[in-house]
DNA sequence: AAACTAACCTAACAAACGTTAGGTTTTGTA
DNA sequence: TACAAAACCTAACGTTTGTTAGGTTAGTTT
């Protein structure tokens, strides 16, 4: 009845495990610290997940899922190369400062995957990716946008943009929509962009 | 009487470890497979090492102190603060080039120090740092620069720039000069800079 | 109320971990 | 050649790790 969000126990180990992974990395982590934190006993994780190794999956395709279709979702009525970029950072932005747990995770840890569940992620960080460079390459077509090189350029935009999930606070002085219209200013115009030079 | 670099075992553990940290994660990586890949037996590692900690902690130390000094010195003959950035920005990009093994750890392990080495990278991180907030408020304050925020706008560069050392390949077809020269340009004008907005 | 199922606990396993003590080999020096 | 120090090995220690099997509890269905 209520419209509050439902946390199931399985919900709660998830977004701890998320908090925990990003803490202490994935192999500093343990299970029983992460039972403990979900407000449960040791071995009882086993009943909701078949593994450490798919918690940390989850966690990673949940996320990538997550950018791909918001993202996507918000560039597709777009016409200009240039208003689909600035959509596209603004939700990248906010995203990974409201589960930035997960997107820190999803980010660090793509070296503790076992391979078969590595691939599936590496595919999904190719699929993301992609957007933002044909973002660049469409507004470069349109000769609204120049750069040496679509790939450094994309990369360079998109690290940038993630490492807000390292240093963002909520009780910090800046918000979201400040942070994000900074960085779509950075990253169209630079720090030269309005004195001459 | 020859020119090499000497590899003394211990500098060959130094080398290894930073490798496999940076490839599995200081928590990931055990003792008995440093000492393999250093070609040594198992608890050989502590006749040069008091703990796999302390190891973590130099290659951390190494990493800081060489970016602090070689930065310094780069930028410290120049009187432009874009000249200076310019150099910086390549003097980082190359290093991160060149050590990327350490830089990477340097970049990624924090979370795996105990609290006095913490207390103490973090120290020369933020004296890092620094340099890159001076030079750009150096920048605003004689109008060459301009931007929202100095905080955002230097971590959103060493973000960037630090970057590299995640995909850069010694044998692809792009030079370090030419990635550093790309992400001076990206930092300066921004992808709208050559064109009308 | 009986039967069933999902949620959780307890206790243990085999393996792997960082670290240590004590012995052996190699290297350099007198 | 004798000796000392450095470099390295072997074998083990006490913990901690992910995981499992089997039992207990609470809630729902019949």
């Amino acid at each position: 009845m209520s419209t509050t969000t439902i946390s199931t126990r399985k919900t709660i180990i998830f977004r701890e495990a998320a908090h925990l992974f990003r803490e202490k990395g994935y192999s500093g982590s343990t299970l029983r610290e992460l039972a403990k934190r979900a407000g449960v006993k040791g071995g009882s994780i086993y009943h909701h997940f078949n593994s450490k190794q798919e918690i940390l999956f989850m966690i990673m395709e949940y996320t990538m899922t997550n950018l791909i279709t918001k993202v996507s979702r918000e560039i597709e009525g777009e016409e200009s190369p240039l208003a689909k970029l600035r959509k596209a950072i603004r939700v990248h932005v906010e995203y990974h400062t409201v589960d930035s747990d997960e997107t820190y995770v999803a980010d660090a840890e793509l070296r503790s995957l076992e391979v078969p569940n590595y691939k599936k992620i590496v595919k999904m960080r190719d699929r993301y990716e992609r957007l933002y460079k044909d973002m660049l390459q469409e507004g470069i077509d349109k000769g609204e946008l120049a750069m040496d090189n679509v790939t450094i350029s994309s990369r360079a935009l998109l690290q940038m943009c993630t490492g807000i999930s390292y240093w963002y606070n909520p009780e910090g002085p800046l918000s979201i929509k400040e942070i994000a219209d900074s960085y779509v200013d950075l990253f169209f115009h630079g720090v030269c962009g309005n004195v001459a030079n």
